[in-house]
DNA sequence: GTAACAATACCAGTATCCCGGTATTTTTAC
DNA sequence: GTAAAAATACCGGGATACTGGTATTGTTAC
C-alpha cells in the first residue's frame, strides 16, 4: 500500500479544455494529489517530464501531435517509474490492449465516475494495473472480430481492397493500374484467403469492421 | 445585444462526470452565468424544466435514457424559449443538422475551448445560431456520401443487406429465408439501384458509410 | 376501396467472380 | 548476398452475380 506522506504527483495530457478542467476540479481538492501540470500536446509534456518527473499521468489517447500508443511508450522508455494511465474514449478492446502493451498501468474511459477515478489513481501508484468498469466489461467480452488477427495486408492488397470496395471490376483494376487481368485476380483471392471469406461482400464487411477503409 | 443584469441561467445534461465537471469550472467563475442544475439523464432535467425553466441548456446527445435529438424536440416543444444547444463528441454532418432540424441553437464539439464556450453561449442566449470553429469547417466540407440521400430501405431489403455482407450467397439466402433464388435476386437488383451501385462489394461499402450494417 | 408500395416470382443471357493450382520476377530485410 | 516476401502472371472450369425486363399477390395508408 502506498503510505508515503507526501502527495501523488500527477500530470494530465488531454488537449480538450472541458475535460482538463473537469479532471483539475476533480482531482484538486483531494489532499493526496498534487497536479504538477496540464498539457494539450505529447511534446509539451514530455520536455516537461525531462524537468520535473511526475509519478502519474492521465493520458488521452487521441492528441494532436502523437498517438497515445506511441506516447506512452516513449514515456515508459525514458520514465520507467511513472505510471501511464490512459484516459480516452476509445472503447475498442483492441485499443486497451495495446495501450497495456506499451506499459501504460490502466485504461480509463471518459465516462468514469469521480469515485473511480480516484481508486484507479491510487491502484496505479500501487503499481496495480487498474481499469474503469466499463473497461473491465469490454475486456471479458471478446466478439469474434477481436478474436482473428489478420495477417498484415501488402501494400497492392490495401490498394485492390480500396478499389473493390468502390465496385471496380477485376478488369477495370487492371487497366487502370495496368497490370494482368490475372493478377488482379490473385490479389483479390489472396485478399479473401486472409479475411477469411468467401466473397467480395463479406471482404469489404470484414475490413470495413478492421478500420481498413 | 443581451443586456440584461440577471445572469443566464444554465442547465447541462451529461453523464460523463469529467465533462460535468469540466463545465461547471469553466463557467461557474463567470459573472454573466448561474448554472441551474446538472443532470445525468433526459428524464432528469427534462422534471427539473417543469420546476425551474432555464434560458439555455447545453446538451450531450449520447445520454443513457433518450437520444439528443429526440430530447431536444420535447424539450423545445415544452419550452420554446429555451435554448438547446449540442454538446457532443459527435462530428458526423448529418448528426450537425438532426440537432438544428430538432431545434438546437447551436452545435459544439467537446474540444472546444473555453473562451469559444462563453461566445457561443452568449451567442444562443442572444438568438443567434452559433457553432464551435471545428463545426463550422465540418458543415462546409460536405462529402459525395453526405449528400446522396437514400431512398428508404424496406424490411426485408435491410435484411438481405445483413446476409450479403456476411458473404451469404442468393441461393443460401433462398434457402435460409425458404424463398425463390428469383425473389433474392430481384431484392439484391433493388438494394443495388437505391444506392446507385453495381455490385455487392460496392454495396456494402455504401451501406456502412450509411451507418446500416 | 383503391392507390401505392412491398414482397414475391419468373426468365434468358452475359459478365464477373471464385477456386484450385503453378510459376517467374522484383523487392525487401538481415 | 541470399533468403523471404511481394508482386506479377498464367490456366480452366464451375459458380455466382448482374442486366433488363415483366407480372402477380399481399399490405398499408388515406
Amino acid at each position: 500500500m502506498w503510505q508515503d506522506n507526501e502527495k501523488i504527483s500527477l500530470a494530465i495530457v488531454d488537449d480538450h479544455p472541458v475535460i482538463l478542467h473537469g479532471l483539475q476540479t476533480l482531482l484538486k481538492d483531494n489532499p493526496r494529489i498534487y497536479i504538477a501540470g496540464s498539457f494539450a500536446t505529447g511534446a509539451d509534456f514530455l520536455a516537461f517530464l525531462e524537468k520535473k518527473p511526475v509519478q502519474i499521468v492521465l493520458l488521452d489517447i487521441a492528441l494532436p501531435d502523437i498517438h497515445g500508443v506511441a506516447l506512452c511508450k516513449k514515456i515508459k522508455q525514458r520514465f520507467p517509474t511513472t505510471c501511464v494511465l490512459a484516459f480516452s474514449n476509445h472503447s475498442e478492446r483492441i485499443m486497451i490492449f495495446k495501450m497495456l502493451q506499451s506499459g501504460a498501468s490502466g485504461y480509463l474511459l471518459k465516462n468514469i465516475s469521480a469515485g473511480e477515478l480516484m481508486t484507479c489513481i491510487s491502484d496505479a501508484v500501487n503499481g496495480q494495473i487498474t481499469f474503469s468498469s466499463e473497461v473491465k466489461q469490454i475486456m471479458a467480452h471478446v466478439t469474434p472480430t477481436d478474436l482473428n488477427t489478420l495477417p498484415p495486408l501488402t501494400k497492392r492488397e490495401r490498394q485492390l481492397l480500396h478499389l473493390i470496395a468502390d465496385g471496380k471490376t477485376n478488369n477495370e483494376i487492371a487497366e487502370l493500374l495496368s497490370l494482368s487481368v490475372l493478377t488482379i485476380e490473385t490479389h483479390r483471392k489472396n485478399l479473401m484467403q486472409k479475411f477469411g471469406v468467401k466473397n467480395a461482400a463479406a471482404l469489404i464487411k470484414a475490413a470495413t469492421a478492421h478500420h481498413l477503409l
